[in-house]
DNA sequence: GATCCTCGATCGATCGATCGATTGGGCTGG
DNA sequence: CCAGCCCAATCGATCGATCGATCGAGGATC
C-alpha cells in the first residue's frame, strides 16, 4: 500500500496540484505532505514542473494507449461508445490526475506545452475520425462535427469535477448515461439497455486494466 | 476606448487571470500590463483577491440577471434553448471573464468561495428547474437529470476555451449549433432552421445588451 | 493649501532550488 | 569475521529572487 517514496510524491503532487492548482503549491507543502524534508525532494525528482510534465505526459499516453486498443472495425456507434466509456472512466477513477490534464497545462514551459499539447490533439484526433466516420456513413447527423466533437469531449471531462465513486451512481451507470447523451447529442439515441448491452458486449475491462494496472485490484 | 484606470487594471487582470491563473500572475507583471506602478495599483484597488472576487461576482451576476429574464412562461424547450443562448453567448464575447469565473473560484478564501458557489448554485438551479419541467412534461428525456445538467453547462462553458470570433463561425451559428445540441442530447431534437427561427423569436438582444451594456456598440 | 495621484524604496514573508554535512545499511577485500 | 569503503537518503542552513503589500515623499490639479 505504501509505496516508494517517488510515486508518494507523485500522489501528493497529483493532489495538491488538482486542489489547490500548480503555481499554489509550495515545494514545503508537497514535502509535508510526503512527510519529508523539502531538500530531499529534489533527490527524487528534478524540478516542480518536471514533475507536473511527467504526470500529464503519464497520464495522456495511458488514455491514448487505452484508447487505441478499440478495434478500428467496430462502426462508429460502438467505437464512440468505447471512446466516451474510456474518457468518462478515467476521469471518474482518476478525477485529480485527469483535472491536472485538463487545468494545468498552462503551467508547463514552450517546449512542453508543445509535447502535451501534441497528445493531446493526438487524442481528439481518435473522436474526430469516429466522428467524422458516422456523419459519413449517415449514423451521426450533427450540424458542426467539430464542434460536436469538442463539446462531447468537454462534457465527459466534467465528470473529474463532481463524480464520487461513493454517490448513488455507480461506474456502471455513469458510463452507460454519457453513452446515451453522447449518442443523442449526435442524433443517434438509443434505448439506456441498449447500450448497457452493447458496453457489456464491447468488455472493456480488459483495455482499462492494461492502461491503468494499479486499478486491477 | 481608453476608459478609467480602474477599469484598465479590471480588463489586464481579467486577461492576466484568464491566461496565466490567479497565482502565477505578479503583482507587478499586472501594473506593467496597465502601464503604471505597482504601488499605485492599490490606490485603485485593494487586495489582489478582492479583484478577483470582483470579477467573478459581477461576471456571475450578470449571467444570473440575463437569465432571470427569461420568462418562466416559455415552454421547456424554448426556455433551455434561451438558457443555453445566454451562456453560449456570454462564453464567447468574454472568454476569458468567464474562463476565471469557471477555473479560478478556488483561489478564494473561504467567504468569498461560500459567496461565489451560492451564486453558481443559484445560476445552476435555473437550468435544473427547465431541465425539470421538461421531464415532467414529457418534452425530455434523460436517464438522470442532474447529470445531465452538469454535462450541459460544461459542454456550454467549453465555448469560452476555444471559440474565436474571427473563425469561420458567426456567434448566430454557434448559439443555434449548441441549442440543438442542447435538445438532442435531451431527447428532444429539433430541425436546425427550427432552432434558428425559435431563437430569432425568442429575441434575446435587449436581455444581453441589458446585461452586458458594454457590449452593445 | 488641499486633494488626488504616482512612484521609489522598502517591508517581512515565501518562493524554488542548492549546498555541505551526516547517517546508516550493504558490499568488498583481506 | 571485520575493517574499510561506498552510496543512497536525509536534513538544516541558506541562496538569490520574487511575492503581496505599505509607506512617505513628491508632483499635479483645482
Amino acid at each position: 500500500m505504501a509505496g516508494g517514496t517517488e510515486e508518494q510524491i507523485r500522489r501528493a503532487a497529483v493532489h495538491l496540484f488538482a486542489t489547490r492548482g500548480f503555481h499554489a503549491t509550495g515545494i514545503r507543502q508537497l514535502a509535508e505532505a510526503v512527510g519529508i524534508n523539502s531538500s530531499t525532494l529534489y533527490h527524487y525528482m528534478g524540478t516542480k514542473e518536471d514533475l507536473l510534465f511527467a504526470i500529464t505526459q503519464d497520464s495522456f499516453r495511458r488514455l491514448i494507449d487505452a484508447a487505441d486498443r478499440l478495434s478500428p472495425d467496430l462502426n462508429p456507434q460502438v467505437r464512440l461508445c468505447g471512446l466516451v466509456y474510456l474518457h468518462v472512466w478515467s476521469h471518474a477513477t482518476h478525477p485529480e490526475e485527469t483535472a491536472v490534464v485538463d487545468n494545468e497545462l498552462r503551467s508547463l514551459d514552450g517546449d512542453r506545452l508543445a509535447q502535451a499539447v501534441e497528445l493531446r490533439d493526438r487524442y481528439e484526433g481518435l473522436w474526430a475520425s469516429v466522428i467524422a466516420d458516422g456523419c459519413a456513413s449517415g449514423t451521426f447527423a450533427v450540424q458542426d462535427p467539430r464542434i460536436a466533437r469538442i463539446a462531447l469531449l468537454q462534457m465527459c471531462s466534467g465528470v473529474a469535477g463532481w463524480y464520487s465513486a461513493s454517490g448513488k451512481t455507480s461506474l456502471r451507470d455513469l458510463t452507460t448515461t454519457y453513452a446515451q447523451m453522447a449518442l443523442s447529442l449526435l442524433s443517434c439515441g438509443r434505448d439506456y439497455r441498449t447500450i448497457e448491452r452493447l458496453l457489456d458486449d464491447l468488455d472493456l475491462q480488459p483495455v482499462v486494466a492494461a492502461a491503468w494496472p494499479e486499478s486491477a485490484i
